[in-house]
DNA sequence: AATTAATAGTTGCACTTGCAACCAAGTCAA
DNA sequence: TTGACTTGGTTGCAAGTGCAACTATTAATT
């Protein structure tokens, strides 16, 4: 006879923890390119990206940072309309556009990438050094446990 | 002389890894209640929160679960609608909607309740008991760390 | 009792997102 | 070459969301 509904608890779901955690961290971090720059999160993200490993196209984003293209795609266009990032054809394929930060952009990414690195600090400091690996491990077990979205698109 | 940008790296920042990790287990059982009664993710916390506690007003939904006023108000809205919730007026303070399940929505909250547990476990065996029970540790410490959203409203 | 402040809940608006459909450029096969 | 298929990227549309403004009711001040 199996018990219907055993004990289910929103606080112990695993699911509902992340995702507060997430958020909870996330607004943390947010305030800051948010207030700073007016930026979204994905735009945040495309230019770390940009930041960290140089030109590359749209698609390379995607998969490297696992956002959808349709995000990615708005994004870069607002970063464009902004002027921190640059469009250029390539010359090999004439679908893909090789994007780059501009001078200003890679001077938003670097201040942006000074504050990121103090907040992520912090937080490790305040779980403890060991903790905040072991957490660091978790996550990307849990993050390779789900197929992601619309198969690495 | 302080290096302008030591190393900054999107793979080893706690809030990207937070939120990735976060929607790639949330897509996973976000699959089960979108596709069996077209719910939305705070309708299923709405749901999970009267399952658990029983009839409370939007209120208390807002504190006990850190989920904004507007979005439970239309979560409640959308859960009536859909005939698995009901309002009742409070005796003591007529701004108050006093909030439960019906018949419909215990049974509803039982069957994604049951997947629900069974989705947990299923993490907390990949992840291994012991690993499971520190990530849950380690995720409320980082709840803790950040304010909430407009606090506590 | 009359004002004023606070609280529960809803709504309008602007914006981000997801999904499907779409366009354009490349690839593959016969 | 021609046609079928794939791939990079954009766009239209329907939601979901955050924020500020708003209504209605209750609490506090005087």
């Amino acid at each position: 006879m199996t018990d219907p509904d055993p004990d289910f608890d929103l606080e112990r779901f695993l699911p509902y923890m992340l995702n507060q955690a997430a958020e909870a961290v996330g607004r943390g971090f947010q305030a800051i390119y948010r207030e700073r720059y007016g930026m979204t999160r994905t735009q945040w993200r495309v230019m770390a990206n940009l930041g960290k490993f140089g030109a590359m196209t749209a698609r390379d984003i995607c998969r490297i940072s696992h956002v959808e293209k349709t995000k990615v795609s708005r994004a870069v266009a607002a970063l464009e309309q902004a002027g921190l990032l640059a469009r250029a054809p390539s010359e090999r394929d004439g679908r893909v556009e090789i994007l780059s930060l501009t001078d200003k952009g890679q001077v938003v990414f670097e201040d942006l990438g000074q504050h990121a690195l103090s907040y992520d600090a912090s937080l490790r400091a305040q779980l403890g050094a060991a903790e905040a690996d072991m957490l660091h491990g978790l996550l990307q077990r849990l993050r390779a446990l789900v197929p992601p979205a619309t198969a690495e698109d």
